[in-house]
DNA sequence: CATCATCTTGATAATGCATTAATAACTGCC
DNA sequence: GGCAGTTATTAATGCATTATCAAGATGATG
């Protein structure tokens, strides 16, 4: 029960091919992308949960990918690479890279980091129980109830909520909305958003005509109040 | 300006005087713990940004203090050791180690791989708050208080407001207010400003008619003082 | 390949906000 | 005090943003 989604950016069929064997075995779901702007437009249309990126592509160098992606695209960047100079490690680390790894790699080593990467984008709120008065958010188990009642949200409903929670009490705008929840093709689609937000308050809030917790902020996004 | 403590554990007083050396050249600060038992209760009573644990320790193995310290410490921890072996390196990673670097390391990469460390959970958490004595402007949310009251603020009060508090003292004109919050084509339309002046002390100064904050440069512009 | 839940899309209603105008209150100057 | 220029206040209007609803499209699943 993985189902996180892993984009492989390589020029290198034999590294792609045993990438995605592994990575399948341990229940991920690949995406492949072969160079550097087949893999922008397929960040952009399908945003993975991390990436490995090859440094060495033959159209693009892989710190410029690192740069593009970085603009918008936040979740881990995982660094794979035959240089070993520190220089190299320093630059991608600083241009945004979660992690560096040099090929040849142990498949177990790359295996454990990208548990601990993708392990930290949650670090924030795993395990705790979120009580907002009208209902708990438990993000280890992933469940929404109102009083006692399991409420069913969709994946889509689910993402939205808790990026919205995450950042309680912050304005989040509609395109970091969009960027985050939809990826970055999705920024000027506001219609999405004022759909799902609905359905989240008809399901979340005791009265959905009056929003206590997913508040409107006319012109620029909206915000996330427990009391 | 870094600010940011870090905390080295590390039983050998060599490695212990390069870290904190280098650290403290990148404007660190530094905590220093020789053993797990010192570690503990340091994390516990000065809880640092980011930890570097050495894993070799006298008095307890490094993994243990991994799993103490991740029971309800969440910000990032670097493994530092001399194990090389991939068990070595998955256990430390699947404990809740960030990241791990095998000694000897370069330092360059350890203040790089320190910085992304250090991005994602300190990118999240810069929340300046301005006190005016008033009223409270929160940047990071979006947010403006009057005592514990959340004020309503439109899009544009927000604006006009966050763009003379970050002015403060200084006299902005009516042309350049105009500019940066409606833009060029309504450097004339003095008129607005003044409605959203009047706006925003009605909303923030606790006596409307003698604005203690908003002050009206009379032929000139407005003035935001903090106290 | 049929079914189901979910996402996408468009049309329409409701709301909130910026803009405008009209009038009142200042301010400095003679 | 009276005048001219500037600033303040208020509320109505129309426009832009947001909310709601439902039908059609998509895609996953057995």
């Amino acid at each position: 029960m993985n189902s996180a989604v892993i984009l492989i950016i390589d020029d290198e069929v034999q590294i792609r091919k045993l990438l995605t064997i592994t990575l399948t075995s341990y229940d991920y779901k690949v995406l492949e992308a072969v160079n550097a702007k087949e893999a922008l437009t397929l960040v952009a249309n399908h945003p993975p949960d991390l990436v490995l990126l090859d440094i060495g592509l033959p159209d693009m160098s892989g710190h410029q990918v690192l740069r593009h992606l970085r603009e918008w695209y936040s979740k881990p960047i995982i660094v794979l690479s035959v240089q070993s100079a520190e220089e190299d490690i320093v630059q991608a680390l600083d241009h945004g890279a979660n992690d560096y790894l040099i090929k040849p790699f142990r498949t177990g080593e790359l295996m454990a980091r990208i548990r601990s990467a993708l392990r930290q984008t949650n670090a924030e709120t795993t395990g705790v129980v979120l009580d907002t008065g009208d209902f708990t958010i438990d993000f280890a188990a992933r469940l929404v109830k109102k009083g006692n009642v399991p409420v069913k949200l969709t994946a889509t409903e689910y993402t939205l909520l808790a990026l919205m929670v995450r950042n309680e009490g912050k304005v989040l705008t509609h395109q970091y909305l969009l960027n985050e929840v939809w990826g970055p093709s999705y920024r000027n689609e506001s219609q999405y958003l004022r759909v799902f937000v609905a359905q989240l308050r008809k399901k979340l809030e005791s009265d959905p005509n009056r929003p206590k917790h997913i508040v409107t902020e006319s012109g620029v996004g909206y915000r996330f109040v427990t009391a």
